[in-house]
This record gives C-alpha cells, structure tokens and sequence, in this order.
DNA sequence: GGGATCATGTAACGAGTTACATGATTTG
DNA sequence: CAAATCATGTAACTCGTTACATGATCCC
C-alpha cells in the first residue's frame, strides 16, 4: 500500500508524470523516506489505472505515457494519511546493528558507529543544502531532527566505548 | 538476510532458544527495530540449519526444537555488523506522512501529527521505564533519542500548522 | 473436561529485488 | 555512427503478511 500512497502523493504534488519521471522522483526526492525502482513502479501503475486512481492523460514520444491522478487516487491518499497507524511497521537495520554492538569487541564496535557517524553525517549534509522546494518542509525537517539525534547518538555511543575499553 | 542476522545475534545474546522463544523475543525486545512472526521464523530455521548456521542442540517437550548458534553463525552476525553499509534501505511511513502533509488542510494534518507525537511518546514511556536487561543499552539509548527527536519534530511543526492555519 | 498457552507448521498472496531484454532519441 | 540517456517492460526469486491447521500440556 505505502507504494501506492508514495506514487499517488508525487502525482498530487508534483503534477502527472511518466514512471520514468517517478522513479527519478524516487531517487532524488523520496529515497531517504521509501525506495521503488522502475521493476516495482511499470506494474504498480498499471494496477493502479485498473482501480481508477489514476489515467493514462496521454502517450507522449518513446511510448512515454503520462499518468495523472484521478479524484479517487486523491480520496485515497486523504485516507491513508488521515488513517494510518504509525506504530506499525518500523524497520531499521542501523538499530538492529546498535541492539548488536555488544557482540564485537570494542574496536569493532568503535568503527561500526563510526561509519553510523559517517551516514548520518552525509544525510545531515544532503538535506541541509537543499534549495528548499525538493522536499516537503516537514518531511526536511523530520530529516534533520533524525539525523542529528542520530549523529548524538553515536558521539555518545563512541565516548561510552572508548571509555570502557 | 536481516531477519538471519536477528535471529543470530538473538541466539548469540541470549543463548540456545526454540523458533518459539525467538517469536516471543521478537515481540518483547526486538519489535521497535524489526518485526517477525511466527510464520516467518519457522521456515528461517530450517533453512538457517541447512546452511549451518545453526544446529538442533535437542528436541524437548511438546515437539519443541531448541536451535542452538554456530561457529559459522557467529562468523557471519560479524561480518555483517562489521561489513554492512548503513545506508541501504530506509522505509519509514511516518517519514511518507510527513513528507505528504501539505497535501491535507491545517486540520487534518494537525491530528495526524498529533498522532504521530502520541506515538512517540508512548514509545518513549517504554523505553524509559524498561528494566535496562531487555534492550542492548546502545539499542536502548538509540531508541530513546529517536522517540525524543520525534516529538521535538511533532511539537515544532504543530507550532507551524497552527501560526500559519 | 475446558480454556489458556505452548509449540510447530503450510499455503496463498502481496511486496520488493535482481537480472534480463528491447527499442527510441539525443549528443558528440 | 557510437555512446549516453530516455523509456518501458518481463521473469525469477526472496522477503514478509495473513489465514488456516494441528496437537500437546498446564491449570482451574
């Protein structure tokens, strides 16, 4: 479902596109948040027509096909968003590698949350230049707090290490 | 191959366990960071043993299979620790409600923010009172600083929801 | 004996990834 | 004309969820 939602929420804020365009949006503006390649998207916006959430507007050179979002994609968007429980599924391998440190030796572990650093770092860095329109203040701003408390986390993380070992 | 490497580094902490017991960890000290059922541990195991990682130390009662880790179980929780690039794959839906709040008027992006704090904060109610064995302290600090960013995040955007609605 | 919990599984389906395959158009 | 990019797709596979199914044991 939140493949859908993702697609139908480009669609509504960033006007009709092809899934060639989608799957730019993906790489460039949605990929910190949910990732989906052109394999998932060709399909998906094929069933998607078949629920009427969304119209082929029309074909353009190269067998582009332009997808636009019906009244009904945009219900569903409206639904999910008002809907859904955010408790549900959380995934997250970097806190499956902090609920794991204690199985590494020190160093180990040290340069584990070095590179957790580093991640966070970079993301801290990507989000912090940008011109301001990619993505959705809040969605920006949620980027921020987390990545931060991420690079707390592990500044912390490192002293508590490096004072044990 | 996460789902291998929590199924390991459970083994590894808390010594030999039925795909039972590892249901039940799942759901007590591992579901804010991955989630696994019954369903999917089972059939894990079987292939996990196949592979080596993992021996039947003995059968008990009730048909219970007490599944035991490996050298070469332990070997590969490692590498992974040591080898995995924090950067893969991140999904977050509250990160995708975030990012598609402007699609809803002030009012209904408010209750769903205020949603989101509600579940952060029970989050870090949890946490807070856990009594320090359940979680790895890193996990555990991890957690914590997350659940506290999301609420800074929540309160700040509600306090912009509400000047600009 | 009956309900709760222990304990294990299978089957069907949906979601996501990787590899493969094709052809049109633009740019150097 | 060759390489890069545009543009779409399929097939095979793995991962994850939901529903179904079974039987043992413990406690009242």
């Amino acid at each position: 479902m939140s493949l859908r939602i993702a697609l139908l929420g480009l669609l509504a804020t960033k006007g009709p596109a092809s899934g060639y365009d989608l799957a730019k949006k993906f790489e460039h503006s949605l990929n910190h948040v949910w990732q989906a390649g052109h394999t998932q998207i060709y399909p998906e916006l094929v069933k998607m027509a078949a629920d009427g959430l969304v119209t082929v507007e029309h074909e353009g050179a190269r067998g582009r096909k332009i997808y636009a979002i019906t009244a009904e994609g945009r219900a569903l968007v409206t639904e999910w968003l008002v809907g859904h429980d955010p408790s549900a599924t959380v995934r997250s391998e970097t806190a499956l590698q902090a609920f794991l440190l204690a199985l590494l030796d020190t160093g180990q572990a040290v340069a584990v949350v070095e590179r957790i650093k580093a991640h966070f770092q970079a993301r801290l860095a990507t989000l912090d230049c940008r011109p301001g329109g990619l993505f959705g203040q809040y969605a920006l701003s949620l980027g921020l707090h987390q990545a931060r408390s991420g690079i707390a986390w592990a500044d912390e993380t490192l002293a508590a290490l490096r004072h044990e070992g």
